[in-house]
RNA sequence: GCGCCGGUAGCUCAACUGGAUAGAGCAUUUGACUACGAAUCAAAAGGUUACGGGUUCGACUCCUGUCCGGCGCGCCA
């Protein structure tokens, strides 16, 4: 996709393989755009890390390189060594045109790529108990991983985005006792949350509707009988609240699997029997433990307790086991920071079940301080007052939430300021961005239908050339994006591509009836960038306004 | 005590996974609306990358020691 990078590397590894007598592939060669301008378009360090196998100085290796590769082959106007060996390309301006027609031509597909192979990878995310509200830390989780998945299924790969609801633990009983004394609450009874419930505002709404639905009826039963009516009721309240949020949070996911339903079909008992065959576990002290600590775990984990039961681990096991089963030879799991210490045992029992290694990758979410006028907004259980993923796109908005979590490296720990999330203006970065899109709708409108030119040769002011080469870059930013799992990177580059844009804007006549044929060089070129930007807008989940 | 993540401009964060002079936004200062949208642009100022040692052509990045912050260490989920 990415022609003019692809042919480089292409050129780079014959020239270097030629020169050096060695064996080197296009994927052996790091090429990045230059930032100065005075190191060319494009740059790589190839010959400084072959230079050491081929026992030569760095600067030694780049002159053998430089005598080899031919520049013509590449359409590239001239090949300079700068500094320690630094490789310097200069394009041919015409060489950077020709993204325009090839961005046009590919529109809302612009951007993608088969860099993914088609490989099968399922993407766990949020994965919230449905207890309660999606809280910061689920948001960011939610940003991050939908724009992964946005941005996977463009680099071509066969990306499955899943949601697990931890319905089958002893938090779903707290969550219906709570829920029971918010009912008894709402039919005038006194009643209290347990201690160790759910004090959420959420539950006083869903108690008033069930009581609205249901009428009084469980008011005068007894408590233990009437729990599961709770139970079922307020399962499927939650669900469906959390739900209707990621849906109004632009967060999709193609497959809900029940923790519940793992025990129903039988598939925790199998994952027992296959860890049993496989001689992995044994008794102790009345209970069933896995040999994790074999498997580079701590200690050994318990699977079944002495009271029978089953842990949330044992369940977790035979999920991912089943995740494998249908197909997904990559498994990717959003965990939050406070789950970390749990990765190491989930990997051992993998591994114990003789799954290849590196099949399951878990990244973290660290944690989000929320701000508010200046001092951190702390979110306390016990009263239930917190904020939650509604009250973020409430205020702020889901453009600026998915922006603003998304623009930010997963693993390290950030600040969420809702004063300057909230506010609409300048200081907010979303809007930089979508001001840009809109700037580009408006120069279109103004000048009307367009089909593109036959060629693009009025295109080459030193902006031109920026927002160019930028083009050239998309394919490959998503696919790093993708592979790195690391969607900021991308927001990187929508905050760069809209700079460049702005400062060309500022700059430039687009819209000139005094000069055709550049004008209608520099539409068609903002055409392509409109195009490109919105295509990158979308791989965060953020709209592309054409007015503001 | 052990483990994981982090410490970069006044603040919030980047830095293409070892590359060239460490970059953006906000805040501060200065200039630009009779051109397609000023939610913008142009420019200035701001740094011993927590601290020491090591590895090499080259270190914010890798190794090591210390200090500081967050989180975790259950037959909870």
């Amino acid at each position: 996709m990415s022609r003019i990078e692809d042919q480089l590397k292409e050129e780079f590894a014959r020239a270097a393989a030629a020169a050096l007598e060695l064996p080197v592939t296009a994927g052996d060669i790091e090429l990045s755009l230059s930032r100065d301008k005075a190191h060319g378009d494009y740059a790589t360090n190839c010959a400084m890390k072959l230079a050491k196998r081929a026992g030569l100085k760095p600067r030694e290796a780049a002159e053998k390189i430089a005598a080899v590769f031919a520049a013509d082959s590449v359409n590239a106007e001239k090949l300079e060594i700068a500094g320690p060996g630094f490789l310097n390309v200069f394009m041919k301006h015409d060489s950077l045109q020709s993204v325009i027609p090839a961005v046009l031509a590919a529109g809302s597909q612009w951007g993608c790529s088969d860099s993914g192979h088609g490989e099968r990878i399922m993407v766990e995310f949020v994965s919230a108990n449905p207890t309660g509200d999606l809280h910061p830390g689920h948001a960011r989780g939610a940003a991050i991983g939908d724009s992964l998945c946005r941005m996977m299924k463009k680099a071509g790969y066969d990306v499955l985005p899943e949601y697990y609801i931890n319905d089958a633990g002893n938090q779903i009983n707290n969550m219906a006792k709570s829920l029971q004394a918010r009912y008894l609450q709402a039919c005038g009874i006194d009643a209290e949350v347990p201690e160790d419930g759910y004090h959420g505002a959420d539950l006083i709404q869903i108690a008033a509707r069930m009581k609205e639905e249901e009428g009084t009826k469980y008011a005068d039963m007894p408590k233990e009988e009437s729990l599961p009516a709770f139970r079922a009721y307020g399962l499927q309240a939650e669900i469906a609240k959390l739900k209707a949020d990621l849906d109004e949070f632009r967060v999709h996911f193609d497959v809900w699997t029940s923790e519940q339903s793992l025990y129903d079909r039988g598939l925790v008992r199998d994952a027992l029997d296959v860890l049993r065959g496989m001689g992995r576990i044994y008794e102790a002290d009345g209970a069933l433990w896995l040999r994790t600590a074999d498997f580079g775990d701590d200690k050994d984990r318990v699977l079944i307790k002495s009271d029978g039961a089953y842990t949330y681990f044992t369940s977790d096991i035979a999920y991912h086991l089943d995740k494998y089963n249908r197909g997904y030879t990559k498994l990717i799991d959003l965990w939050g920071a406070d789950h970390h210490g749990y990765i190491a045992r989930v990997q051992a029992a993998l591994t114990a079940l003789g799954l290849p290694e590196n099949t399951l990758e878990v990244e973290i979410i660290q944690m989000a301080r929320l701000i508010k006028d200046g001092q951190e907004f702390k979110m306390s259980k016990r009263s239930g007052r917190s904020v939650a993923l509604r009250d973020l796109m409430d205020e702020a908005g889901v453009d600026a939430v998915r922006y603003f979590f998304a623009s930010r490296a997963a693993d390290t720990q950030m600040d969420f300021d809702l004063d300057m999330a909230t506010k609409r203006s300048n200081e907010n970065p979303v809007y930089y961005a979508q001001y840009a899109h809109a700037r580009m709708c408006s120069v279109l409108e103004k000048a009307g239908e367009t089909t593109g030119c036959d060629k693009y040769d009025l295109i080459n002011t030193e902006k031109e050339l920026t927002l160019l080469k930028l083009m050239n870059e998309f394919p490959q930013v998503i696919a790093d994006a993708a592979a790195s799992r690391m969607p900021h990177k991308m927001v990187n580059y929508i905050a760069r591509f809209a700079q460049a844009f702005h400062s060309y804007y500022n700059e430039s006549k687009i819209v000139d009836p005094g000069n055709p044929e550049q004008s209608a060089q520099r539409v068609a070129l903002v055409q392509a960038c409109e195009i490109t930007l919105k295509n990158a807008l979308d791989c965060i989940g953020v709209s592309a306004p054409e007015h503001m």
